[in-house]
DNA sequence: TGACAATTCAAACAGTTGTTTTATACAATC
DNA sequence: GATTGTATAAAACAACTGTTTGAATTGTCA
């Protein structure tokens, strides 16, 4: 057993490795990371990669499945509902959640970064993240959003207003860099978080409300 | 002169490395596109980029500069508006026009594309790239929502709901491979797209309808 | 036309990339 | 205690990267 970085110290090499490639995959990119910063990060040599995980590719895969079972670990589906909870409760606990991981900046921000990335370069990982954690949160807001509207509304109408309230919390993900420069003074602390989730729930909430006033008087 | 190319036949070295440049950049992103990659699409030498651009870099930031030109040509800011369009009407055309330009397929698509790989792997181009043209189009719509809001609207107010309206357009870019995923049958014609902006706009509108209706309940 | 600059070209360069090889150290098994 | 399989190490490999070189070609203008 080598003893080489203070940090984590007694992990052998594979679990080193992996841990050392979601940071910099996260941060890089695949293309611009290359094995030697992850193998000199996770004090390994370079052959360490091909042996535990095939290649380089191998391994991304491996980061992106490590990944995503470190985020759900932290950030349960439904964050601390009581059963009896409203629809209007369980939206904004949603809408909450969801920019909790999104605006998390410590180890597991990760999970949002990696997946940010594969938008842009979609790799086949995708197809698996999304069939198993994307569509069944999508579902899940949809319900809420059914509820919200009234059962018999036409499912497009859901869609479209899903696709709504998520578009909003991820945006502040997405395109982080242009927020930023547009206004540099904005923080993000909890506290900010709390309230962007209490505007996107009201905004999304009246929202909802006005289609529903036209739909009933439509019937 | 070197007619090699049918399509672009009579244009010198360096437009036709630019025009190229363009479109594998914005398929590929930068750093997994090869300048000789550009050069074959060309037909150009593996020199010109050097010999024109100085770098694969210097390249970048001007395909970035002919991008963004290209994209403002195509679709001008106010979008075949009359002078005395309602509010209501000058947020349609906003969002459709953004819109327009997201799910612009052909050539204009790349002034999109591009900007996307901006967001995540911000290069300096980004910083003028906003002050330029991200900036005064987000204070035109932040007037559209001031006004709709009332002018005595806290601005904070207006800037939450600003990025609200934005986000939802800038959605289906950001994560189409996700939405195209989790929908494989919606399609994107320019009929779909005016669907799309008309909720997205009464969406946003009815938000708007109810946080003033509870201002105006507050005073 | 002839001289001069601008442009294009094939070839080579220097550096980095992911991967493989070969050898060695360790632990468990017979 | 020899053997077997696993794990790590240094070094070398082959392919590809962006860039430069220097000669050849083209265009321009006196």
């Amino acid at each position: 057993m080598y003893i080489l970085n203070p940090a984590i110290p007694d992990l052998k090499t594979r679990q080193r490795v992996l841990e050392a490639a979601v940071e910099v995959f996260a941060e890089q990119g695949f293309r611009k990371t290359t094995v030697r910063d992850i193998c000199k990060r996770a004090h390994a040599n370079v052959a360490a990669i091909n042996y535990h995980f095939r290649d380089k590719e191998g391994l991304y895969t491996a980061v992106l499945q490590y990944a995503h079972q470190c985020a759900c670990e932290k950030y349960p589906p439904q964050l601390g509902l009581r059963g009896d909870a409203t629809l209007e409760q369980r939206l904004q606990a949603f809408v909450r959640s969801l920019l909790l991981r999104i605006f998390d900046e410590g180890r597991h921000a990760w999970h949002g970064k990696l997946l940010s990335r594969e938008m842009f370069e979609p790799t086949q990982a995708l197809d698996a993240l999304v069939e198993n954690n994307i569509r069944p949160l999508a579902q899940q807001l949809e319900s809420i959003v059914s509820g919200l509207l009234g059962a018999r509304t036409n499912s497009e109408l859901v869609r479209l207003c899903t696709m709504s309230i998520v578009s909003q919390c991820v945006f502040y993900h997405h395109a982080r860099p242009v927020v930023n420069r547009l206004y540099p003074n904005q923080k993000y602390t909890l506290k900010d978080v709390d309230r962007l989730a209490g505007h996107i729930t009201s905004f999304s909430l009246g929202a909802i409300k006005e289609f529903k006033k036209h739909l009933v008087l439509k019937k």
